[in-house]
DNA sequence: ATGGGATGTTAGTGGTGAGTACATTGGCGA
DNA sequence: TCGCCAATGTACTCACCACTAACATCCCAT
C-alpha cells in the first residue's frame, strides 16, 4: 500500500501509457525467486512484461536505478511486518527471517554490497533500522539510546548472517533448525541470556 | 605456507612450463581487493598474468572451478589464523573479522551463495568450521559436542552478518567500531554474559 | 635423441547485455 | 478536433565474455 508502488499493479489500462515502472519493479521481483540479482538484466525484464529493451529506460535511468529501487520496496515491506507494537526482540528476528526465506534472492539484493546508494533506498533502510530500533526499544526497557541502536544493528547483524550462511551450500552441520535459531539469538542478545538450548522454545 | 600454492610463485622458469594455475589463483585474490567476485573473468585475470584467455582452460575446466579454488585457499587462510592453541573465542572472532575486512571481495566470495560446490572448497570450508568448533570447546569446558558446533555456527553467521552489514553501505550508524564488536558479540555468545556496553575493552 | 604429454597460442563462434538516436503512437488538454 | 508530449518501438553500436578447435612449443622420460 502506501506510495511506494503506484496502486495499479496488474488491471489498469495497458502498457502504452500504463505503469511500466511498476510492472518492472514487479516483475522483477519475481524474477528474483528463481534467479540472481546479478543476472537480472534490464533487457529480460522488459522482455517478460512484453516491452521492448530500451522502454525501462523512460523510468530508470540504469540498471542499477532499477536494482535499487526493488531493494528499497523490499526494505518497506519488512519494515511493515514489524510495526504492530507487540511485536519484540525474538518475533522481529522472527518476521525478517521469515521474508529473507521466503524470498532468497530478493533478500540478497537487499544487502549486496553496493557503493554509493540513493536516497530512496537509503531512506527505505534507514526506515528499517528505525523500525527495528523501536522493537529492541520496546523489547527491554533497561537500554539507552545508543545501546538500543548497537543491539538493533547487532540483531541485524546476526539474521543477515544466519540467512546467508544457511543460503551457502555446503554447510552440512546448518539444518533447518539453524534458521529459526536466529530469533533465539536475538533474543538472548537483547535479554542478555545465553542461546537456549538445541530443542528450543517452539516460540 | 602448506601446500596450498606450490611454492615457485614469483621467481622459478617462468611461464611456459610454470605454474599457471597458482599464479591465476593468486592473481584473482589481488584482483578481488579491488573489484567484485562477479566482475571477476578468466580473460581478464589471464590477461593480468600475460596470457592469452584459452589458456586458464588448461588448469580449470570453467570460471567457476576457478573462482572455487580462490575460496577454498581463503578458506585455509583463515582456519590457519585459528590453529594456535591459545585462541579462544573473541580472539577468533576477531582474527576472522581481521581477514574478512582486510580482504573484503575475497571474504564474499567465500560466503556467496552457490548452488553445487566442489570437494575442494567443501573440505576447506568443513575444515575451517572444525577448527571453529575446536575454539570454542577451548573457550567453555562446560559445553556438549553439539552445543559448541551450534554456537560455532551462530559465532560464524554473527561475523559474517557484521562484516556484510559493515560493506553495504548507506548505514550511518554502522561506523568502523562496529566490525571490532563482532568479537564481543561472539564471546558474549559463549561466555553467557551480556554484550559489553559500547566503550568496548579495548582489546 | 626423440616422441609424447602437458602447456600455450591463434582464431573464431555464439551469445548477452547496456545504453543511444530517432521514428512512432496514442491519450489528453486546449 | 487538433496538436502536443510522454511513453514505446526500431534499429543500432560497442563491449564483453565463456568456451572450443586446431596448431605450436617445450620439457621429460625412455
Amino acid at each position: 500500500m502506501s506510495k511506494s508502488i503506484p496502486a495499479n499493479t496488474t488491471t489498469k489500462s495497458a502498457y502504452h501509457h500504463g505503469d511500466l515502472r511498476a510492472q518492472l519493479i514487479r516483475e522483477g521481483i519475481r524474477a528474483l525467486e528463481t534467479a540472481d540479482a546479478g543476472d537480472l538484466s534490464l533487457r529480460q525484464l522488459a522482455q517478460r512484461v512484453g516491452v521492448t529493451g530500451s522502454a525501462p529506460y523512460r523510468h530508470f535511468p540504469d540498471r542499477a536505478a532499477l536494482l535499487e529501487a526493488i531493494a528499497a520496496e523490499g526494505y518497506r515491506r519488512v519494515t511493515a511486518t514489524l510495526t504492530p507494537t507487540g511485536v519484540r526482540a525474538g518475533e522481529g528476528a522472527r518476521r525478517i527471517v521469515h521474508f529473507a526465506t521466503a524470498h532468497p534472492g530478493w533478500w540478497e539484493l537487499m544487502v549486496v554490497t553496493g557503493g554509493a546508494i540513493g536516497p530512496e533506498l537509503e531512506e527505505a533502510r534507514g526506515g528499517f533500522l528505525a523500525e527495528l530500533v523501536g522493537v529492541i526499544e520496546r523489547s527491554d526497557g533497561g537500554d539507552s539510546p545508543e545501546e538500543c541502536i548497537r543491539l538493533a544493528v547487532a540483531v541485524w547483524a546476526a539474521v543477515v548472517g544466519m540467512i546467508r550462511l544457511n543460503a551457502v551450500g555446503g554447510v552440512a552441520v546448518l539444518d533447518a533448525t539453524m534458521v529459526p535459531d536466529a530469533a533465539a539469538l536475538a533474543e538472548s542478545m537483547v535479554t542478555g541470556r545465553r542461546m537456549p538450548p538445541i530443542g528450543a522454545p517452539p516460540r
